[in-house]
Parts: structure tokens; C-alpha cells; sequence
DNA sequence: AAAAATATGTTGCATTTACAACAATAGTAT
DNA sequence: ATACTATTGTTGTAAATGCAACATATTTTT
């Protein structure tokens, strides 16, 4: 007990913290390299929407998890960019902002996720696909774990 | 093909940064109510610091994965709170800063993970041990794949 | 020996981010 | 009906972050 202490660098709490943020490093690199002219965020965004077509900005914000604020501002830059139209519309009676990604949105989205992954697919090699998938879902699971437990304000 | 396409937010990839930031959200959350008087990255600063006692500062940096001004800040940060003292050293022939926690600092290190993993050994619970450690030493070998890709300029 | 390159840390600045306050609207309670 | 509360989105602001530039010192090159 005198040296085999509990260190946070060594849980899995900074061993994620720690990869997330590597990996946030070299998308953002690979964004430049291939000289795409969307934030990694804005491409998340833009990817959700896409999965959600017509959803408004407080659903999308829970979903990206960013906070209403930012999440407008995103949307005001894809939107100037013309990936995506907004509009007003009511959901349960309450006014809210919903979109939709237009054409050349979904055509951007798909030349993005195309170069992506092929840049990506090298990395993921190294490991069975079984395995990433696996540790992918034991993730996802922890996650929503998570969200019982966090006090998610958006 | 139609429609069983490849989506960014289906991937390993956004999982990750899902997982890392709501983890985040939660310890910083926990951090408040637990009234800690220290940043999530001061506190990974200062274990990172006691398990390498005498580090210099770009070490550290390379280590918590800041770049060198952020780790500076930190660093006077802890250094003004008397968790950590620093000095004028060499290494290979060139001026660094290293740094030594204090005893304060040891104490206070000792407390704040005491707390912290009571209150979290209730989220880890739901997993078997195994199942988090396998996750943890996966997320490992993945990172250490990403850091042969990534260009840290650190 | 002089010049160029490298390593380390600090400072300044622009971007990102979160949080709080606000505006507008709609539901709920008294 | 009036007041209170809740939902949604926007604006303002302060803190965090990363990047580039700089200062200093040392190594390498010419």
C-alpha cells in the first residue's frame, strides 16, 4: 500500500481525456492538410444534421454537446456558407429554429467523410476492426452512463 | 450502400471526444461540489508533477498534452498556491525549469483523489473492473498509435 | 570564430468556449 | 386574469487555449 497508490493519470478518466485530445490534434490537422474549409466542429454539426434533418438548435446542441450559445453560432457560420437553410417552425407549440442541410451541404459531407476516412483508415489498421468496434461501443455505453450522472445544461 | 453509409458521428472517433467531453463535464462539475480549489488540469499537472518529481517544464508539457505557454500558466498557478516550487536546472547542458511538489502539495494531491475516487468508484461500478481496465489499456495502445501520427509541436 | 540552427520558456494576441443575462413566447398556478 | 415558471435562442463577457513571435542560451555547421 506504501507505493501502489491510485493515480488519476493513471485512470481511465485521463486516459480518455488524454486520446480525445490527440485524436482532436490530428483531425484538425488532417482538416488543414486537406484543405477542407470546415471546422471539425461545424463537420459534426453538419453530419448531425444530416442524421436529423429538420431538428431545431436546443436538440442538435444536446446532440453535439455544446451549449446553445455556440451551437448558434456554428450553424450561423454553415448556414453563411450555405450548407444548411434555417426557418422558424413550432415544436410542442413553442417557436423554435429547425434546418435542413441543402444539397451542397449533403455533397460536402460526403467528399469530406470520403477523404476522412481514407486518411483515417490507416490508423484504425493497426487494430482489428472487432476491437475498435468493440471498445467503440463499450464507450458508448459508458457514455450513457455518463449522462445520468452529469448535469448536462443545454 | 443506399443508406448503410459510413457517419462521422457513428465512428470511434466521435465517441471519443462524446465520452472525454461529458467525462469532463462531470469532474468539473465534481471539482465545484467538492469545493477543490484546483482546475481538472492543475490536478492532473500536480499528479503528473509527483510521479515524476524534478520534471522540466516541456516534459510536462509533453505529458499533459498542453503546449508551453498554457503549461507555464499552470505552473505559476500551482506554484503561488505552495502545491509546487520551482528552479533554475540543467538538462543535457541546457537551462530548464524544474519543479517539485511541495508537501502541501503531496497532501492536498492525496485529498482531492481521495474524494474524487469515492465519488466516482459509483460510475465505474456499473462496469466490472476488467471491462474498465481493458477499455483503458485499449484507449492506451490506441494512443500511443496516435502519437506516432500526430505532429505534436509541443 | 562566426553564423545558423536548436532547445526552452515567456509574452501577446486571436480564437474558442462556457456561463450568465436577456428577449420573446407559452404553459401553469393562484 | 394575472403572475409565475419554463423553453428557446441570442448577446455579452470573462476564462481557457493555441499559435506565433520573442528572448536567451547552447549546439552544430561552415
Amino acid at each position: 500500500m506504501t507505493d501502489k497508490e491510485i493515480h488519476y493519470t493513471d485512470s481511465i478518466h485521463f486516459e480518455l481525456e488524454q486520446t480525445a485530445r490527440l485524436m482532436k490534434m490530428l483531425t484538425s490537422q488532417l482538416f488543414i492538410k486537406l484543405d477542407i474549409q470546415l471546422s471539425m466542429d461545424e463537420y459534426a454539426a453538419l453530419d448531425t444534421i444530416f442524421c436529423h434533418d429538420g431538428i431545431c438548435q436546443r436538440d442538435l446542441a444536446k446532440l453535439i454537446l455544446k451549449d446553445r450559445a455556440n451551437t448558434g453560432r456554428i450553424l450561423n457560420s454553415l448556414e453563411e456558407k450555405g450548407l444548411i437553410t434555417r426557418y422558424i417552425d413550432t415544436k410542442n407549440n413553442r417557436l423554435v429554429k429547425k434546418m435542413n442541410i441543402t444539397d451542397q451541404g449533403t455533397s460536402e459531407l460526403k467528399i469530406i467523410t470520403a477523404k476522412f476516412n481514407e486518411y483515417l483508415s490507416g490508423m484504425t489498421q493497426k487494430f482489428r476492426a472487432k476491437e475498435v468496434e468493440a471498445v467503440r461501443d463499450t464507450l458508448r455505453k459508458f457514455r450513457m452512463d455518463l449522462e445520468q450522472l452529469v448535469n448536462v445544461n443545454i
